[in-house]
Formats: structure tokens, C-alpha cells, sequence
DNA sequence: GTACATTTGTGAAGCGTTTCACAAGTGGTG
DNA sequence: CACCACTTGTGAAACGCTTCACAAATGTAC
């Protein structure tokens, strides 16, 4: 209960929760660890012990409550609450996370835009007004802000990370194809689209089969 | 040398790759795998074994050679060929990775960009042209395209997917947030932003150590 | 109430990845 | 040439994740 999870972990925990949003409350309100395992390609093994690393959600011989187990695990994940996000960089990608429509439907509230060209500081998105990145550290403060978004180029991307964290953010969503440096108890995570599809022709040269 | 390699293997290849171009051609043109250890979170025996998987590099007493190197992973990742990209779903994503500028860098090439709403077909971006995507067999058949590229809503994704795998596509980089079930020899990436973010949420609620 | 069909939760086994430790190779120095 | 400082490449050990297998629990049928 209080060992570390693995990424891989957390992972499963979040297709769950997708899986769980397409039964829906159909069919008697319940799931098995079969019928989880079948979305996500996984087995009902792991599902088991996924789940079982956070206490014990199911009822032996019937299955899961699908309303309780979301329930569970929208608090496990950590959307139970509102996070107060602050996005950095208001380009294409920015755009693209900002209208994402699942984005605010789970709890992640974008309550800043900030960028460091003068052409866009001032102009709205949506009602949004996007601001100076020289704010940074008075919007995380006064907004008391979470997250950071940093959707801004490789070259900017230690400098902000560092602004941030010293303003005292929790938390870094990187889009930024760099390694950005930050203390261990911040954690990081990285979005790299070259990334992915590196691995993407590396399976397909070495004839690899897909996940 | 024809053992299975894992993802975390072939993506840190990527970030070796990316820490040779940082390093470029200064001082001497070599690195040692401790050098190659300190960008990218890993440790020296780390980058050696994930090296020794595909051949003998380095020099002893020496270290690697960046130039040398540098040829042999993109060879490895399969970066020494131009793969032919179609773009489907010209939305926010597909319009941030249309522009993202490592893209057509490092041998990916947009050959097409498709979308189903009736608005955006025959507008342009840049230079090319946004196509309905009834065309995308035609489109994936008579200009050889290697990959698709999901930038779709969840529920066309599948649909998307199937057509492109019967049109003979050869790997799928899915945006969308649904798991999409293709032939197992047909490797997919899967990038999906609220996952990040409910990882990120995760390890602050439980306190646990960024990467 | 008893027998039965299910399905969970979990210790143990299996397996793959990471770390360790060191022999072997390389270039530099005198 | 002999010595030294350095760094790779790699078996072996350590570690962690996944799979297995089964006892325990639950509901149903008769």
C-alpha cells in the first residue's frame, strides 16, 4: 500500500478510468478484471494487482462497481479536485492543449496564458488574455497555479522550468524537445513528438511487432 | 544483438541522439558514456548496455565518437531514410505538428493532410492543400506513405485506423484517447495528453519523487 | 442449507531490466 | 618499452514488474 508505483502503474490506472467511462452504468453497474483487461491490452492479472496496490474495490465472485471504482480511482489520480494550471507558450501546441475538450472536463482549469511575443501579449483566446512571460512568477503566486504547461521552444524551456519551480509550482507537463533540469520532489512529464516516432520507425525497421 | 529491445531502451537512444547534437562537434569530437549518462537522467553502465545491444561503438580509454555515433543511431532508429507522413485530422494537433519544425528535420515527411470537415477541404496550409479524407486509401496507396498520423476525434480513430492498415500504412502515431486495436505486426505510438497530466497529478497527491 | 459457478486478492514463481564490478583495450608520458 | 590513467564491454547479481495459481468470498439455484 505504501510501495512505490510504477509508471506503468499509473498508466493502466488512467485507461481504467477511460474504460470505465465507456461501460458507462450499463449492465448492472458492474465489471470484471477480464473486461477491463480486454480494453488496454493487458491481462485480468495486472488489472487485480493494479488495483490492489490502492486497496480492495472489488467483490469476489461479481466484479467491480463501476461507479465506486471510478470513483476510487478519480481519487488515486488525484481529480478530485481542480488543478489550476498555467500555460506557457501560446503557440500551436499551446492552442491545441488549451481547446482540447477533455482538458477542463477533468479538472485541469487553464487560469493563465502567457507568451514572450509582443504580437500576441494582449490579444484574447477565447476570453483569455494572453499575458507577458515575464509574469510568470506573480501569476503562479497569485493565481496560486499547480502546473505549468510549457509549450515554448528547447531554448527557453530551462529557464522557465527553473522560474516556475522557484515560484513554487508542483508540477511540469514539458512539451519542450529537451531535458529540462528541476529538484527530484517536482515531478516532470515529457511530451516528445519526435520522440515517438523515432520509436515508431525503429519497430518498423527492426520488424517488431506493435506494442 | 537479436534480442528484443525494450521501449525504454529505444527511447533512450532518442535522447542520446538528441544529447550528441547538443554536444555537436566541440572538443575532440568524442564523449564518454558518462557524459552521454548526465543529460537524460540514466547512468553510464545504462548507456553502455543499451549500446553493446546493437554492436561495439566506443574506444576504450577513448569513449564514443560523436560523429560515428551520431550516423549509428540514426541508422539504428531508422533515420536514414525519409518516411512519407499523411496527416490525418487538420485540428489544433495536426496543425501543431505540422509545424513543428524537427519534424521535416529529421526525415518525416507531411506527403498529405487530410480532414473530414467539408469547411477546411481545398484550403491550404502553407503550400499543401487539405484533401477529404475519403481519399485517404488513394492517398496512402498512390504516394507511398509509410505512416499515419491520428489527429482525430476519439470516435473516428478506429475507423481511421482500420482503412489505413487495409490500405497497407505501416505504423500509426494515435493522438486520439481511445486504445485502437490494429494487426500486431502494425506498431503504434500513442500520445495522449490527459494521461500526462493525470501522471503528473498522481505524483503530487502522492508525493512521490518526480522522474 | 448445500452445492456450484464466479471472480477477487495475493503469495510465489518467472522473467526482463538495471546495476555492479572488473577484465580488457587505448592512448599518453617519460 | 613500461607504466599509468581512463573508459568500454559484459557476465553476474540485484531488483522490480508481470504472470501464475489458488484460497477465500459472493451470489444463485434447487
Amino acid at each position: 500500500m505504501t510501495r512505490r508505483i510504477s509508471d506503468s502503474t499509473v498508466r493502466r490506472l488512467s485507461h481504467y478510468l477511460r474504460a470505465l467511462e465507456v461501460f458507462g452504468e450499463s449492465e448492472g453497474g458492474t465489471v470484471s478484471s477480464e473486461e477491463l483487461a480486454s480494453r488496454g491490452h493487458t491481462t485480468a492479472a495486472q488489472v487485480r494487482k493494479d488495483l490492489s496496490h490502492f486497496g480492495s474495490f472489488g467483490k469476489r465472485g461479481l466484479g467491480y462497481s463501476i461507479a465506486e471504482l471510478s470513483i476510487r480511482l478519480r481519487a488515486i489520480l488525484g481529480l478530485d479536485r481542480v488543478w489550476r494550471v498555467v500555460l506557457v507558450g501560446a503557440g500551436r501546441i499551446g492552442a491545441a492543449l488549451f481547446e482540447y475538450p477533455d482538458f477542463k472536463m477533468r479538472g485541469y482549469d487553464c487560469v493563465a496564458i502567457l507568451d514572450s511575443d509582443p504580437e500576441k501579449i494582449g490579444t484574447l483566446w477565447g476570453t483569455m488574455p494572453i499575458h507577458s512571460s515575464e509574469g510568470l512568477e506573480t501569476v503562479i503566486d497569485e493565481l496560486d497555479a499547480d502546473l505549468v504547461i510549457l509549450a515554448v521552444p528547447a531554448s527557453a524551456a530551462q529557464k522557465v522550468a527553473d522560474r516556475a519551480v522557484h515560484a513554487g509550482v508542483k508540477g511540469i507537463l514539458n512539451f519542450a524537445p529537451v531535458q529540462i533540469k528541476v529538484p527530484d520532489s517536482i515531478p516532470v512529464e515529457d511530451v516528445n513528438l519526435v520522440m515517438e516516432l523515432e520509436a515508431l520507425s525503429f519497430k518498423i525497421t527492426r520488424g517488431e511487432t506493435g506494442e
